[in-house]
RNA sequence: GUGCCCGUAGCUCAAUCGGAUAGAGCACCAGCCUUCUAAGCUGGGGGUUGUGGGUUCGAUCCCCGCCGGGCACGCCA
């Protein structure tokens, strides 16, 4: 396994160090992937950190350590370059090893145990059931179920949770709109309300409570059958979009399980509100926000504020000591808010929540073009580009990929003509593709397949099969290290250079030669390169066809 | 005005904990199908990393100023 040689290449080094400069702790010692292939498999910049300290010049330090290395079975040389590095260059064998590795863990190759079965929620999309998921959602959503698995191969104990603010204002103004909707297609005469929903979907969602004999007078009828109706229709796109959730917590359950009250009461008695215009605040300027902020308004009712929080206690006294949240950029006040808190509460309970809790990863919006026009997110305009169009328009696979192939904290421009106009040059096309191929070729190979031996891989000596193999060998490091900054778009771009090596190769060579040592030994790379593929595409909630 | 985030090739984006000559794709130009899938491959031109300083062996990355863009600044959610 990679991990394995990487542990030994700092092994090597440290006995080195050790003779070389006695007095220096070990730790120090930290291997990288270079950049550039000339620059060998892994570098090591210790002498040029240690050169100051221990007064000698970088380069000749590094060639003291070079010359201080024991003999290894894997290294084939250590050469000195730039203005210290060590550069490491390992022999066939060990690169050929990540082959070995991923036919044998299979599925499960890429995965480590760095969360140790810890739980861990994350809470994304928690849409508001008034409308439609949109763009935004879909980002959310892929980013959402992308690091959950990301977390899982770590062998983080994972809940998907969703959480529905179906207490607040806005649903009131949901209920008063299909209400005016359904009245309208009654033949009323009615006044929209001013802050309404103007999406088409009003209309349909009252059109069918009056087929359902609703009575548009019944408030609270209408209410519940709008809300009913937006989540059924969430769930859909949802499933098409082929995120699950393990768990729905619904705000309206806070008030009735009077976890709001107790929040209030809990605060109070935290000694950080104060009384001021008829209002309760919170100084949540002692523990970092900007401002003091409003619990209770002058009208006795609650700022969402409140249920935010009594929310994040659920999520503490559920046993998640970790906790991400995963929202829209423009929430990113919301983040002190929360947390202060949780440490306002933190002073009558004595919970220990941690500052920083929870964890967050904000995304920028996703601007939608088409017809060279921005096309406005705007919920009561009604007009915005659904998750559900993005969907049939573009195909699931390819909008999955897409949302997750950009860092979260850059803006996003998804533009709808050249998404659909240049399908093929989708970049999820060119990695489903390499796997699609692979399995041509396995097909064609037949029964052959069975006799690929990981253990006859010494007729793989072509740089493009020793690239392979090291490539192949990343892959774990990709994964934790993607896991560890919860940014799954490092697994979509490792996903694109590795089927690009493929390709190359699959073009310059041919897999199914005379030569039955070296079919079988290619035939078991190109296996182990499938199955990283598939791992990859997996995690990233992307489908591995076997034909395209 | 204050706070947070962003600024990298014509366009869309990468760049690990501060590493070596800043990389891909698209677009453009020139080639490759009698051969396991051409949704592919090979080669080429493209850059003062917004800008000015600072820190150090070394800065796209860290610190400060400025310019440009986004978001948030409510007893809305």
């Amino acid at each position: 396994m990679s991990a394995e040689i990487k542990s030994h290449l700092t092994d090597l080094l440290t006995q080195s160090l050790a003779s070389v400069a006695p007095q220096t702790p070990a730790s120090i010692i930290a291997l990288e992937r270079p950049k550039q292939a000339a620059h060998g498999d892994w570098a090591c910049n210790v002498a040029m950190q240690l050169a100051k300290q221990l007064k000698r010049k970088p380069r000749e330090l590094a060639q003291a350590l070079i010359a201080g290395l024991p003999a290894s079975p894997w290294l084939e040389c250590a050469e000195l370059a730039g203005p210290g590095f060590i550069n490491l260059r390992l022999n066939p064998a060990a690169k050929l090893d990540a082959v070995r590795a991923a036919l044998a863990a299979g599925v499960r190759y890429g995965r480590a145990d760095t969360g140790h079965g810890r739980p861990v929620l994350l809470e994304f999309v928690s849409a508001n059931p008034t409308g439609p998921l949109h763009v935004g959602h879909g980002r959310q959503a892929a980013l959402g179920d992308a690091i959950s698995a990301l977390l899982q191969a770590q062998n983080w104990k994972v809940t998907r949770e969703f959480y529905y603010n179906d207490a607040g204002a806005q649903i009131d103004n949901l209920a008063l709109s299909v209400q005016a909707r359904a009245r309208e297609q009654r033949g009323e005469a009615v006044s929209f309300p001013e802050s309404g929903y103007h999406g088409e979907y009003i209309r349909e969602i009252a059109a069918d409570y009056l087929a359902h004999n609703g009575d548009p007078g019944d408030l609270a009828s209408v209410r519940r059958f709008a809300v009913a109706a937006l989540r059924r229709e969430q769930d859909e796109d949802l499933k098409a979009f082929g995120v699950k959730f393990d768990n729905y917590y619904l705000e309206s359950s806070l008030y009735t399980d009077g976890k709001v009250e107790a929040t209030v009461s809990a605060l109070i008695a935290s000694g950080k509100t104060y009384e001021h215009d008829g209002a309760l605040w919170l100084r949540t300027t002692d523990y970092g926000d900007d401002k003091d902020r409003v619990m209770r308004k002058s009208d006795g009712s609650h700022t969402y504020f409140v249920p935010d929080v009594a929310y994040h206690v659920t999520k503490w006294q559920r046993g998640f000591a970790h906790a991400v949240n995963i929202q829209g950029s423009d929430h990113h006040g919301t983040v002190a808010r929360v947390r202060a808190g949780l440490q306002a509460l933190g002073e009558v309970t004595g919970a220990g929540i941690p500052r920083d809790y929870p964890d967050y990863v904000l995304h920028k919006m996703v601007t939608v073009m088409k017809g060279g026009e921005e096309v406005k997110l705007s919920k009561r305009a009604g007009s915005y580009v659904t998750l559900r169009d993005l969907i049939d328009e573009v195909g699931r696979d390819a909008v999955r990929f897409f949302l997750v192939s950009r860092k979260a904290d850059t803006e996003f421009v998804f533009d709808i003509d050249l998404a659909k106009s240049q399908t093929e040059d989708n970049p999820v096309y060119y990695v489903q593709y390499a796997h699609a191929r692979i399995c041509s070729v396995l097909a064609q190979a037949g029964a052959q397949v069975q006799s690929a031996h990981t253990d006859g891989l010494a007729p793989l000596t072509l740089p493009r099969e020793l690239a392979l193999a090291r490539r192949l060998g990343e892959f774990p490091e990709i994964l934790a290290d993607a896991a560890r900054a919860l940014a799954p778009h490092q697994v979509a771009f490792y996903l694109r250079e590795l089927a690009g090596e493929f390709h190359s190769y699959y073009n310059a060579e041919r897999i199914l030669v005379a030569d039955e040592g070296l079919k079988r030994a290619r035939l078991a790379l190109i296996l182990a390169v499938r199955q990283v593929l598939q791992n990859g595409l997996s995690l990233l909630g992307v489908s591995a066809p076997e034909k395209m």
